[in-house]
DNA sequence: GTCGTCAACATTGTATACAATAATGTTGAT
DNA sequence: ATCAACATTATTGTATACAATGTTGACGAC
């Protein structure tokens, strides 16, 4: 049926490179996910996806796989994908990784930051600013993009890998668990942090990316009571009362 | 022609409890890759694969694109997999990520860490013994364990997680650029670390960790000339002189 | 002899078909 | 009316078939 165009109905995500479905179907997927407009618990099931982007379940379930391995994706056997629910518990450990991780890159960036990079971070935030009007999904993603651009900048593959993944399962987190749907971080700080970087300052750059992030940790964490609600885990609950 | 046993021709592996096909496929890919009997470089058919294994490509199709999230296969559009070639720029970055990685580890154990624990890692290092009399490639994959059973002690899945995949990767490091096939730890530096967390001294027990980490390292720094011949490198360091 | 072209082949990417498992609904006995 | 056992349905897991791309080697032009 689409033996002629090999990358036809999927559209728009088509206009820059040839890439495979599967590899479309993962990046749409990943980017509704990282906008909350899937929340975490969704049920993904192979079907569904596959005719709303009109391609076979393998694709789709390829897909699947690869966001499984990132964390960010459930995959229980014979009983199909959901987005990711990270638990409180698993909320803390992620955020203090989370905090490592990124300390280092800031330690990094104070000692090889260049004014290239500098530009890079301004023009970065000039495009949060821009999307911060649309209180759009763009914005939710530009935050979290700009620590990952923060991370590219030390040069590390593998340090950016690792903040990527952290990233992605800390907008999983808020999504679940914060209040607002507004963007993660403010804009504002970001800014902060651009500038603390160029002073070189070690200890201050590093004091307000902390800051920063237990401002992030600090939305989730308030808010634990409008977690919604759980079946099972509510019935498992009466059924120790009973 | 498999209908009726779900999991028949792939024996050894699925005693404990049933997994997929893929999953099966995807273990026993994985600890081949680590304990170097497949080594960096190799190319990886999913006919050949699934002919090997007696399953579908589909399946060995699965495992692949896993195993590429990992970092420890390369797959490149329509050209296959291969079992990853860190560049040596890599293998620098990969190692510093990791030193940070387990200095915070050791920081967390000598915290953390009870008799319970001290118990686990003193009978892991008596496998590590035992193993190291057969010259195997359990001695090798033993040897990465250790690492990630000091990270599985803190309590942190990300932490674990992380670690998991960093000592892979640093594993396939090893498989390209050292000479001996011999495990990549010294034993008696992991009865070291121990020690060291036992005595509850933070700056110790990280100084050890990190000697020990140098000590791998400098296995693969030292031998960098070994590195079998890749045309390509070769003919454009060729071409930039003429 | 070297380079380019094209056809035959091999391998990967995707779709579809079938098998196996879990979820659901129905029936009948108590 | 309740519950268990069975039949039915839906969904996932796997295999196979086909399409598309990449690779190899033979042939001919220069």
């Amino acid at each position: 049926m689409f033996g002629r165009s090999p990358i036809g109905p999927l559209g728009e995500a088509t206009l820059s490179e040839k890439s495979s479905r599967s590899e479309v179907v993962y990046k749409l997927l990943r980017q509704a996910i990282l906008e909350q407009a899937l929340r975490p618990g969704t049920k993904l099931s192979e079907d569904t996806i596959a005719d709303h982007f009109k391609v076979s379940r393998t694709s789709v379930r390829a897909a699947l796989v690869r966001l499984n391995a990132e964390g960010i994706v459930d995959l229980r056997a014979n009983k199909g994908a959901c987005v990711a629910e990270p638990t409180l518990e698993e909320a803390r450990d992620i955020f203090a990784l989370r905090r490592m991780l990124e300390a280092e890159v800031i330690r990094r960036l104070v000692a090889d930051l260049d004014a290239a990079g500098v530009k890079r971070l301004q023009q970065h935030v000039r495009q949060e600013e821009t999307a911060l009007s649309d209180h759009g999904p763009l914005s939710i993603r530009l935050a979290g993009e700009f620590h990952i651009l923060l991370a590219e900048l030390t040069g590390s593959q593998a340090l950016t890998r690792f903040v990527r993944e952290i990233v992605s399962r800390c907008s999983l987190i808020l999504a679940r668990f914060a209040r607002l749907h507004s963007p993660e971080c403010a804009v504002d700080e970001h800014v902060q942090i651009i500038r603390a970087l160029q002073s070189r300052d070690t200890a201050t750059a590093e004091r307000i990316m902390l800051e920063h992030l237990d401002a992030v940790e600090l939305r989730a964490e308030l808010d634990t009571g409008k977690e919604e609600p759980d079946i099972s885990a509510i019935l498992q609950r009466y059924a120790r009362k009973g």
